[in-house]
DNA sequence: ATACAGGCTCGCC
DNA sequence: GGCGAGCCTGTA
């Protein structure tokens, strides 16, 4: 591997970030990170004062990681309420990523009813089986599956990555992505019509469409509401309200943190899921 | 063992 | 337009 670039970042905690959910495929190994972003595999490690990059092209990873988020202006938007401050609190130096587009929809219609561990599974299987190689400093490194690629697989091979259910919401999904459904057209799109178009893709509801606008489109002020914020908010910030259905709580989200909604539901999921099961 | 996972969809009311 | 059930499969 070539000469390691660094970058220093205030505010900047690498395991927390690949740990906290939003992307399920890296290992951690000797100190260092490797995965890929895209088609390109990347080797990075934490140092005292940011990030250092041993593979994948810097400016590329300094993208992924939002190295140019300005964390002390997020942090100051968010609610003072003390469930935010504690989430906070645990929470220093965790960065929202920029996903590449495809492969963040995907592994979120795969995420399902899933635990972590068992969607880290899935997305191993996948790139393992049917995604391109790359070799790096001797070891290879698997890509994620294009739309195109996944969109020949048969239902069978899929299958047998331990999909279940969620084997024909990937398949049909790729396929429109494969036939001309564009992600990268809706890169523009306002946030309401970029909800609208995901929504419209098989696998996709309210949550997974919001996992993909926060993850991947740079949309900072969505809000996923899963079983676990789901529970913070009644316990914490709704308390009192009877006759929640899932539209109220979304609209009390979106109204209640802000700009950078997306930043307070990945502290709040952190913190909570910290604290385990109740 | 057996309940339950960071949901979505459909059918029912 | 809200509610409940079923969906595959690995883990705890």
């Amino acid at each position: 591997m070539s000469a390691v670039e660094r970058r220093a970042v205030e505010d900047f905690d690498l395991r927390l970030t690949l740990n906290s959910g939003q992307v399920f495929h890296w290992r951690e190994g000797e100190g260092m990170f490797f995965g890929a972003i895209g088609d390109q595999p990347a080797v990075v490690s934490q140092s005292e004062g940011g990030l250092e990059i041993h593979a994948g092209d810097p400016v590329k990873v300094a993208r992924y990681f939002a190295l140019d988020h300005a964390m002390p202006d997020i942090v100051a938007t968010l609610p003072k309420d003390e469930a935010m401050q504690a989430a906070l609190r645990l929470c220093r130096g965790m960065r929202i990523l920029r996903q590449p587009l495809w492969e963040c929809l995907a592994t979120f219609i795969t995420s399902s009813m899933k635990q972590v561990a068992h969607i880290r599974q899935m997305s191993f299987a996948l790139r393992d089986r049917f995604g391109e190689k790359r070799v790096l400093g001797g070891m290879e490194f698997a890509i994620y599956p294009s739309a195109e690629r996944l969109a020949q697989v048969s239902e069978e091979e899929l299958r047998a990555c331990g999909l279940g259910y969620r084997v024909r919401n990937l398949q049909l999904t790729a396929r429109k992505v494969a036939e001309g459904f564009s992600l990268e057209g809706l890169r523009s799109a306002p946030d309401e019509a970029l909800r609208a178009a995901l929504c419209s893709l098989p696998g996709v509801g309210a949550k997974v469409a919001n996992c993909v606008m926060l993850f991947a489109y740079e949309r900072l002020r969505a809000f996923p509401v899963d079983v676990w914020i789901e529970r913070v908010l009644r316990e914490s910030y709704l308390k009192r309200r009877r006759k929640l259905t899932a539209g109220k709580i979304q609209a009390f989200a979106d109204g209640y943190f802000g700009p950078y909604g997306g930043y307070a539901q990945q502290y709040l999921f952190h913190a909570a899921r910290r604290r385990g099961r109740p």
